[in-house]
DNA sequence: GCAAAAGTGTTTTGTCTACACCCATGA
DNA sequence: TCATGGGTGTAGACAAAACACTTTTGC
């Protein structure tokens, strides 16, 4: 068995990550002008080919690594497409992964460097090849998924209030909520710690800064609760 | 731009069908006896490689009609599976597709060609590779699909009773049901039809069959309701 | 003192759950 | 006539949704 599978086609695979963001308002996807040709200048998920000796898993971490500098991102992956003339440049299969980062980790030195840049996902630049597509189907399964799992915590900064983790929830769902039943919702996971500390940027009151518990969370991410 | 790739690495991908049936009291995973080395004569899914002229999506349709000569298959991509040593006998990346068939459209004449066979998905024999690990997955994806969309009509036959229906669920959820809430339910999503006939072989009354009503149907597998 | 956001409870509505008896029939 | 599965309703618990006023403070 030197060589069993000798006669079989073998094709690229490459990896495309949707990077989401939050600016406390709008949900971003992070995008760069694409480096290579065909299509080079125009934008694009960012990606790339999985090599012989590592996983699609690894690849993904690697191209995010690229990308960011940032260890322990979340990142799932969402699915593969692999039509046969998605990429015109040839037979490539792509493996797609949704990662969450904080925005502000992310910062301008980076963007410079990448020719990156974030976009409201509703005013997406045109995209390479099926790209939008799966934007699409990425902001869809961040939608199923935050309703699960506490998954959103991984959009923002370390310390927020709850208007901004209301304002994301929103976001994500595209709908405006309650504040006093998203209040309740959210006390009743006993998933937040309340700080001393107040945002005063926002209003004259100020609101309190609320972290989130890690190991609750990470109980909460197993068991697929009904979150909101 | 001739060969913009050309120093990219090129991988073996390959598709593999996890199979579903019902046989009224159970569910099962239709498994073959691999044919190829490595691991030759061990049992394993159904599966092959996607070919330089095909999609992803149609060599596993391709697969799954060699297999069942059905078409018409419900089917739904899982996961891609692409750790380097999966596959002792190359790189081979492995894109897994679960499927839903009716076990009665599966005929022993099929099975003998195949060296195929329905097994309990707790009474699994030894697989190759991660085929183990891909049939956990696509049984907690049925779970979960299942919650939300009628796709359990798959592995129905095309008229059944209502108790057939509630042993489905009971399957798919690994629970029991409350008849009268079940009835219920499933009569307030308007889905079904009740035909004049009745199944006279389960018992002495007899009980209505019901076929599903497939615009409803659509409609609900689009909507993502709250199914049970 | 007023504008602007923060914070807080109650009522209503609907959904899910638990639970038990009569019916029709073939043997 | 009796054994077997088929078919049906109601009450209580719980969760979700609707809804408005008071508090704080910088200007």
């Amino acid at each position: 068995m030197a060589a069993p599978y000798q006669d079989q086609a073998r094709l690229l695979v490459a990896v495309d990550c949707i990077i989401f963001g939050f600016n406390g308002k709008e949900l971003k996807a992070l995008l760069v002008k694409r480096r290579l040709e065909p299509e080079m200048g125009r934008w694009s998920l960012m990606g790339g080919f999985v090599q012989q000796e590592e996983s699609v898993e690894q690849a993904a971490t690697r191209v995010l690594d690229q990308l960011t500098g940032l260890t322990d991102i979340y990142m799932e992956q969402l699915y593969c497409f692999g039509d046969v003339k998605r990429d015109p440049g040839g037979r490539v299969v792509s493996v797609a992964f949704f990662a969450l980062i904080k925005i502000d980790d992310y910062d301008e030195a980076l963007m410079m460097d990448h020719h990156s840049q974030w976009f409201s996902l509703n005013k997406l630049p045109p995209l390479v090849f099926d790209h939008k597509n799966m934007i699409r189907q990425a902001r869809q399964r961040l939608k199923e998924k935050a309703s699960t799992h506490p998954i959103g915590f991984a959009l923002l900064p370390l310390k927020f209030t709850l208007q901004q983790l209301q304002g994301l929830y929103e976001a994500i769902y595209e709908t405006s909520l309650d504040k006093r039943n998203f209040t309740r919702k959210i006390h009743s996971l006993n998933i937040l710690h309340k700080l001393g500390e107040k945002d005063k940027e926002s209003s004259k009151k100020g609101a309190f800064y609320y972290v989130f518990d890690r190991k609750k969370y990470e109980q909460l991410d197993k068991e697929a609760i009904q979150f909101l």
